[in-house]
DNA sequence: GTCTATAGCAAGATAGAC
DNA sequence: GTCTATCTTGCTATAGAC
């Protein structure tokens, strides 16, 4: 579950592993700021947010709190910074699987992408994704309103994916797209709450939720 | 979304309204009582277990925090209630609808009955359930230890209810009974995050769910 | 950049008056 | 039964040494 971001100037698309050799050597102060947010990602998604502190985050860094604010000015925004590369994360996840896809490919091939892509991001390659996903109810209004945009333009994706295959005849019959576009994301989001990655099996769910909304 | 439980010597069943005449007038310190959990459960509806503090609820009872002390030891215990009021209370809604159908009635229709009556609950009839639902994953170890046997008590319910539809093969091809429970489950739980209850139609979910999953 | 030290506040909880 | 008053603890955040 541990993870790194190492942001160059922008990633974009896919890149197959984060890579030792950047652009250039970060500085000690960037190498800090990631391990702190990769620790804040880890204990808002195991804990939630108003259950850890940033003792707790300082701790697990090997820092004490109030040097966590050399680097962020207040603990709502290093929430703001973890929760919005959550989105942007599986944002990028489910665009790139469903346009490795290509043009031509069938609606249910791009369902599947999208959910598995959605779903490998929440429960194995981002803790940033899923201390979104347990976090955003929690968090204080300023906040949600700073992820906003973010969650919106992701929910597009899946609106127009959803309202494609709805006008191609690709979901099952008496489905709605919006409808079923809430309830595919519910249950994926829920599996945080009883997926256990030990004996658990992604692609089971994936499947069923495949052959229960589409055709 | 106010409600109160009165709750004489044992609810069985369901009672179509919480009826005014009781076997006895209740004591003050019951009504007290009553209101303290009401008020508990909105509130960790609305905003979360560890968001809601005592004074929080003091203050919409209009008694001061350390008087809560008189009716309940601790914030835990407290919790503990309302979660547990609020698993028996949508066990109870299930159990009721499926039950009402009677012993002949086809799957699809008791699924959609179950499915209907969650759903119900969750949104409309019960705060107490509703917090459980969203803070049930953030409360203490201890008051998950506590309310474990409730839960599976609840869960059994789908459990054999996924399982006998299975076996009638009145579930959409492809789908596994467990995967399905925990898909569905997932779908309704988190219609919390999402639902809003003035332009909202519970109704669509519950159609679109059983269109996905029975056949 | 990270530390020590601490300000300032809000939380859960308790004691005793009424 | 509820209040006032307060204890203790833990939190976010700040100031200044190093």
């Amino acid at each position: 579950m541990a993870e790194t971001i190492t942001r160059s100037p922008r990633t974009r698309g896919l890149r197959t592993r984060p890579s030792a050799a950047e652009d250039r050597p970060p500085k000690r102060a960037e190498v800090s700021r990631q391990q702190i947010l990769d620790v804040a990602a880890s204990l808002f998604r195991a804990r939630g947010y108003t259950e850890t502190s940033l003792r707790d985050i300082g701790a697990q860094v090997g820092m004490k709190a109030g040097s966590l604010y050399y680097h962020f000015a207040s603990k709502e925004e290093l929430a703001a910074d973890v929760l919005r590369i959550g989105v942007e994360r599986v944002h990028e996840a489910v665009a790139s699987a469903v346009a490795a896809l290509g043009p031509g490919a069938p609606m249910k091939a791009r369902i599947e992408a999208a959910i598995s892509a959605h779903l490998e991001t929440l429960l194995v390659e981002s803790d940033y994704t899923s201390a979104h996903i347990r976090c955003f109810p929690y968090v204080p209004p300023s906040l949600k309103a700073q992820l906003s945009q973010a969650r919106r333009d992701y929910e597009a994706i899946w609106r127009r994916l959803l309202d494609e295959a709805a006008a191609a005849k690709a979901l099952a019959p008496g489905i709605d797209a919006e409808v079923a576009r809430l309830a595919i994301l519910g249950a994926l989001n829920w599996s945080l709450e009883w997926f256990d990655p030990v004996r658990g099996r992604p692609e089971e769910l994936i499947r069923t939720l495949v052959a229960a909304f589409t055709r």
